[in-house]
DNA sequence: TCATAATACCGGA
DNA sequence: TCCGGTATTATGA
């Protein structure tokens, strides 16, 4: 599958869209489309997406393509490796890598590909944090990983 | 509780 | 370069 489009998963929050480059996904959007691209239906982004917000997968791996600095992919891959279900706070994540908590919550906010990498697993230590989407997001994607806090 | 500093990083001027 | 802005946290009154 050649060139840039994008596809469409309906979900009981609204829909969640993937864009995709050269076969690979680049972006994920909560809550909305990516203008001016075509849209089709492309698996396997489709159906592993559709499945995570149905419950019946506990995770997404597909061919991604992740730009962003250094320390960026460093935060990333590190939130990735957070399990379905559980979640660390900004702090702890901060000392798992020897940077700062706020470093952490602007990583996150510029996570190209949520879900993928599960940034809503990365909560406030007193609260549930913020959230690119809206912080409803947030709460919807927990509690379907049957996350009380 | 509320204010404030410390903190690491990013993007624009 | 410098500077203001973060999806933070720890501290002191």
């Amino acid at each position: 599958m050649k060139g840039i489009l994008q596809t469409l998963i309906e979900t009981e929050m609204g829909p969640v869209s993937v864009l995709i480059e050269e076969g690979r996904a680049v972006r994920i959007k909560l809550g909305g489309l990516f203008e001016g691209v075509p849209k089709m239906e492309v698996e396997p982004f489709k159906s592993q997406i559709e499945g995570y917000f149905r419950g019946k997968i506990k995770g997404v791996d597909f061919p991604v393509k992740i730009t962003g600095t250094e320390f960026l992919l460093r935060v990333w891959e590190e939130v990735r490796k957070i399990p379905y279900g559980r979640v660390l706070t900004y702090g702890q994540v901060a000392r798992n890598l020897k940077t700062a908590p706020r470093a952490v919550g602007l990583a996150m906010a510029r996570n190209p590909l949520p879900i993928y990498i599960p940034c809503h697993r990365v909560v406030s230590k007193n609260g549930l944090g913020g959230f690119g989407a809206g912080v409803e997001w947030k709460r919807f994607l927990l509690e379907l990983e049957g996350v009380v806090l």
